[in-house]
DNA sequence: CCGGGCACTTGACCCAAATCAACTATTTAC
DNA sequence: GTAAATAGTTGATTTGGGTCAAGTGCCCGG
């Protein structure tokens, strides 16, 4: 980076870095909060957000079995959810991504029951959760909204395990490089070309199959030229196609 | 059932299929209520729930794509949920039990994403989502409450994630059994014997296997003397085992 | 610039569970 | 009561993805 890239970058208070970042000014705020929120609630949600300096890789958010007070969005990053087994075989929960929030799963017993690990260097806002309560008791669509955000990750869970259940092995990688590419898309980001923030392991763990498996996968779809692979940096080459092989019409 | 077993049921008002039943007086409140409403906030919660007739097996509760209104607290019986992929088949997602509430899938999109089926007569309390919403508003521990029912979906259907990704039929097998007798135990019945009320197709279909497999690791089971099976009742005979099973260490 | 260690790839082989097939038991319909 | 359909069991065979093994390439520290 460039000394005069990172002074505009100081300069432009949306820059996901900086301090002084709110939710009204926020690029993400269409993904992350009601849209039907009036001007003052946003302020006042805003006030109880906590930003503080940003996660390296490998940093923990939060460890399973840590008191539970706070969800968290991500502002810039990406991170990993991961459950462990009771013998200490981890299981990936899920990905995050920008304007995505995590954290959910410690409400119900006020201890997470996920670890979240960033993926490279993150920055979140904390959100309090006692304190969303109150505020959503006073702002309706506060509270609906945060019911329709754990309405998504059961939606979206239960999507998981769909694939899990049904799906050959290369439906599933299909449908993951889908799926990152649609949430791209919604931040005005290429859906065609990116880069995968986790590495293979990452992914093997999270579809159910193993690191050797996740890499022939890559290997033929890049032969039947529906993507191209270069290291993490995907390019999708034919979105037809691979939407084809996600809904597992291989050959019909 | 006798006509003496009619009667007594007719008198008790705490009878599953009696219209007259109240939250107040439901044996399943502890589980599907939280338990630091007052009275008087009870009452005004039951006097939103709407009890109708009950559910013969095979018939919807709701479809999928059908305009969500309301989330339902399992009174009596067993129901199913299931999502339908892309193609056509079904994916069961989940089985719920007396106390355990279905349907927060629709809140995301206003739509249901899942069909709920009855798996055997059933009766169900339907909760009308928005008067619930605004009652929340008004009672704190309520809308506490419905987080943490929607955490505990989230964490639950992780936990189904984490068996399809790492778990061997038998594994998957066991952990379904244990959880079944454990939500029996929480109603104060057997967690030793029990009749599923669901198919081995549908256990199948849950779990992503297919019906010859739940087949032969019921009779395997059988042989390892660990459980009994006799059609749809299950003896548990070995619970320890079972849970060495369900977690893996066959043979460490 | 070099060396040690991950992250990833590729190939050979194996096995748990799927598939295919034949059968029995139980429900449902008439 | 009986036929037909449905649900479940069991055996033989196949196969997709796991396991094991041997690499390559890349990054990071000194």
């Amino acid at each position: 980076m460039t000394i005069n890239q990172t002074i505009v970058k100081t300069k432009d208070s949306s820059c996901p870095h900086d301090k002084k970042v709110s939710c009204g000014n926020c690029r993400l705020n269409t993904i992350c909060l009601p849209i039907s929120l009036h001007i003052e609630d946003i302020d006042r949600l805003n006030n109880i957000i906590q930003r503080g300096r940003p996660l390296q890789k490998g940093d923990y958010l939060y460890r399973a079995n840590d008191p539970f007070d706070s969800v968290y969005a991500i502002r810039s990053g990406a991170v990993k959810a991961l459950t462990l087994s009771d013998h200490g075989e981890e299981q990936v929960t899920g990905f995050y991504l920008p304007g995505e929030v995590v954290g959910m799963d410690g409400i119900a017993d006020n201890r997470y029951t996920n670890s979240v690990i960033a993926l490279e260097t993150a920055s979140v806002c904390e959100i309090p959760f006692h304190r969303m309560e109150e505020l959503s008791l006073q702002i309706p669509n506060l509270q609906r909204h945060f019911f329709q955000l754990m309405s998504r990750e059961i939606t979206q869970d239960q999507q998981v395990i769909t694939l899990l259940s049904k799906s050959s092995a290369e439906e599933r990688i299909a449908a993951l490089l889908l799926s990152i590419s649609s949430r791209n898309g919604r931040r005005q980001l290429s859906a065609n070309a990116f880069r995968l923030p986790m590495s293979r392991t990452d992914i093997g763990n999270y579809l159910g199959l193993t690191i050797e498996t996740v890499s022939r996968i890559f290997t033929r779809l890049q032969k039947q030229d529906v993507i191209a692979v270069d290291k993490k940096e995907i390019l999708i080459k034919n979105m037809d196609q691979l939407r084809t092989i996600a809904n597992g019409d291989t050959n019909c």
